[in-house]
DNA sequence: GGAGGACTATTGGTCAGACCATACTTCCAC
DNA sequence: GTGGAAGTATGGTCTGACCAATAGTCCTCC
């Protein structure tokens, strides 16, 4: 089977006047696979843990070649859609996306695409880490507030001794962030952290002082959370941010 | 050349006592591939536009076969890193990873992990909404303001001939997201609509006099937009979102 | 009888070479 | 010059094969 050669399984063949203006579709077999195997996914045909029929079966259920299925397979599992295992008992499972796929795929974007600038990320943490506030003052466990000023002691005793990193200061944030208890948001939040990581240890190097203010602000965030003050805690943050932003921008402009 | 076997191309032979806990690493060749590549684009080193070797060509510097770089290929290009095209000159050109296909991938986890809830896309999409507010009043333009304007009298005029669907108050909302001027927010923001869209076309069937009243709402929104008064916009976004939260949980509530 | 190891079957990972479809380039004839 | 025809580079797919990894099975030895 599959003589009349590749593509042919794809396409449905252009030729002849009669069916004009029908077909043309997709030129990729394996695309039309992925799309196929996605809308099992998404209309619960097929549900996280499950496993698909091996490549070699798929191969003939799909009447295309292994090359092809494995295609699909890689981008599906480029998507965080599939798992695939080698080995006995392996295969293609299906799978939810984890949050750490997608978060770096919004790195990718907010740090390759060129639409994108440097001042427009920092606004779009902005509103985050700022909108989440309320959220965190409300849902915030004792153990929560806890564990976040174990951190700033952690921090103080770091620059104490000399090794505070701006790492700490990413992990503090990424901690506040998940006290919002919503892994959506957590999820969202997360691919900020890095970039501006990498634009706050440039700026440390020009302001080795900022890492004491910044663990005194974070320390008053959180005794405004324990408290409950919305404004407060809010207001904090901004100031922290801000702050932290303008110090970024600052460099980068002396350095331009 | 690669006589020793697949595999050998991207493992370092865990042989030997001597390096004992060093290379273990991927078992990918293809992977392997997609990090160098990807490594050289973050670098710098590969910028947009750009065009790689041609597989053929790739094939030779990697020293792996076709199949393997074509399946590298692929993974890069459901990350949105690369774009192929066929023909003459066709080839993988470096892309930068668009707000499109970012989204997709935000989208899938929203809907398909099931460790995020529908409250909690909910709640990530008040925050991401109501953050936007100040924002929006700060940096709409007279024609955004106006073009908003006329998609309320389009709304109006459509309910009026009972032709209002739910997809133009999703249009509404996307429409404001995108008044933040700031590509990053659009981005985040994108992916909510369409689960939110599913569940509010649900609730409508329960409640057909909700869209009047919404498009009333997004006027009086407007119109705060307009005047800069932050507060009140966003007194307004806030009731309008939880309102429809509500109508939309209280009906997933009477079918469960 | 139990524990450990060898065997086997299944399955993904890769290779090699081939062919077709597509799209750009070049060049020739008009 | 302009249109079309041939040439060429390139991705898309197929085939058949072998290797590597893994889980289950069975067999041996204590």
């Amino acid at each position: 089977m599959n003589r009349p050669g590749p593509g042919s399984a794809a396409k449905s063949a252009p030729r002849g006047a009669d069916d004009m203006f029908n077909p043309v579709s997709l030129a990729r077999a394996s695309q039309a696979i992925v799309d196929q195997i996605r809308e099992l996914i998404q209309d619960g045909h097929l549900t996280a843990g499950e496993r698909l029929p091996s490549e070699r079966d798929l191969c003939e259920r799909f009447g295309v070649s292994r090359v092809t299925v494995r295609e699909a397979l890689r981008i599906l599992e480029a998507g965080g859609l599939v798992t695939v295992k080698v080995g006995a008992r392996g295969g293609a499972y299906i799978t939810s996306p984890s949050s750490d796929r997608i978060g770096r795929g919004i790195e990718d974007y907010l740090t390759m695409s060129p639409t994108i600038t440097p001042a427009e990320v920092t606004e779009a943490r902005l509103v985050l880490e700022l909108g989440i506030v309320p959220v965190v003052c409300e849902r915030a466990t004792e153990e929560d507030i806890a564990g976040l000023l174990e951190l700033c002691d952690a921090a103080d005793a770091a620059i104490a001794a000399g090794t505070y990193t701006m790492e700490m200061s990413a992990e503090f944030h990424i901690r506040v962030a998940r006290l919002a208890h919503n892994g959506a948001i957590e999820m969202l939040l997360g691919p900020f952290h890095r970039p501006m990581l990498t634009s706050m240890k440039a700026a440390r190097e020009a302001a080795p002082a900022m890492g004491a203010l910044g663990v005194k602000e974070h320390r008053k965030f959180v005794l405004a959370v324990r408290d409950h003050d919305v404004p407060k805690a809010t207001a904090l943050m901004r100031a922290h941010l801000e702050r932290t932003a303008a110090r970024v921008q600052q460099r980068s402009k002396s350095h331009s």
